[in-house]
DNA sequence: CTAATAATCCAACGTTCAATGGAATATAAG
DNA sequence: CTTATATTCCATTGAACGTTGGATTATTAG
């Protein structure tokens, strides 16, 4: 009996470890934080993560077998995405763990952000009712196909790689709020800068779409 | 410029990765159970996790090392304790992840109720609700160390033990609700069991303080 | 000071895991 | 049918990890 205890323990703690085992990897990581995107194929994970073909799909088994991602064959490639937004939920409770309890990423984090872009930090509440206002502009500096996948109310989208054309599109008298996947990602800082160095008012912001549906804001999505 | 935002990313990803390489393992997780209920001697904390003292002590190593848990020395004894509270509640966070995603685990968890004892479930609020008038009573069996480092309002300690012997305390005439340290936790499973074998109306409360805490409810500490 | 206890450190063994190269499968295009 | 592309499967290698036993440190009791 006591010992027929300890064998459904060590089964349960087992099973929770099997998510632990998941998510012990930074390039595991790495992957779930580009599916929280929106679902990719294989070959543009393993662009964005900079690592080969055949180790993304590695990767992308485990995640698998621990039931966190979930693949759609279309043609010759095939899709992945995250069976939920829990477990986007999951990324950003874990991330935010990870900020507050290890000081090197703390500091690895200042780093990106100690640049003269950086004004005053905005709640996700603010930039909504500023946004709503006509106040400032919100712009979508991802690629387009994450922007539809979903994207911040009121959000424009322009690409990085776009944005140097498309600069007469923006306006000079109010600021532009840039944002791109989330905390750990660089082109909005890269855009910030860039439209600073044009004379634009720009600030980065710091959350992505799943930082922003975790803390239960809406989200739209293009139909 | 593309290559040091590469090696920024590794960078950032990987800290991420030592919170997740520090929840990978089935005993490390059952640890930071254990150390939701209150801080524990290294001795007692290998004791319950049935696994030997030095194995303790090198897992409680990696959790300090990943800033999880910190140690306080008293005596010739070493106690250790979670970091803080949003340990405790991602530890429930990744358990829930576990139990939405992996049909094993709900599995396991339903043979764990599938007894008799199981009425019908209570939400945390209705059981505070009714507690507080004296609807029915909540018995906390888990030690009494526990108990003192936190319990759920209203609740009286009996610990699992003890409770054949103090019998004659408990009321026949209204429910009894028996909690202990959560989902995964047996103890209050045995005393519903126990309970109802001898004639009162038991039944098993699946939450613990670490889930209680986590869904906003107070929690009544000794002092 | 000596003995006993609590905990950690260190070395070693076997296992598991990340990563890579080559083969195999599946689908679309010619 | 053949070729090219996208992806997965399989085998291999080197590194990291869990676990155990022996030695070591720190603290209390006698």
């Amino acid at each position: 009996m006591k010992n027929s205890g300890r064998q459904v323990k060590d089964l349960l703690y087992a099973q929770v470890a099997r998510i632990g085992k998941a998510v012990c990897s930074p390039k595991r990581l790495e992957l779930i934080d580009l599916l929280c995107q929106g679902e990719k194929p294989v070959e543009r994970l393993a662009a964005e993560a900079q690592i080969s073909l055949k180790l993304a799909s590695a990767h992308l088994k485990e995640l698998r077998l621990a039931h966190l991602v979930e693949a759609r064959k279309e043609g010759k490639h095939v899709y992945y995405r995250l069976t939920g937004n829990a477990v986007a939920d999951f990324w950003v409770a874990i991330r935010s763990l990870a900020e507050d309890r290890l000081l090197d990423l703390q500091a690895a984090l200042d780093k990106l952000t100690e640049h003269p872009s950086q004004l005053q930090p905005l709640s996700g509440k603010e930039l909504l009712a500023r946004a709503r206002n006509g106040e400032v502009m919100v712009l979508d500096v991802r690629p387009t196909s994450e922007y539809a996948a979903g994207h911040l109310p009121y959000a424009q989208s322009m690409p990085l790689d776009e944005l140097k054309k498309r600069l007469a599109e923006l306006p000079r008298d109010k600021p532009i709020v840039a944002y791109c996947r989330g905390p750990f990602c660089l082109m909005a800082v890269e855009a910030a800068e860039l439209l600073n160095q044009k004379g634009f008012q720009a600030i980065r912001f710091e959350e992505g779409v799943a930082e922003w549906r975790a803390h239960g804001l809406p989200v739209e999505v293009e139909q």
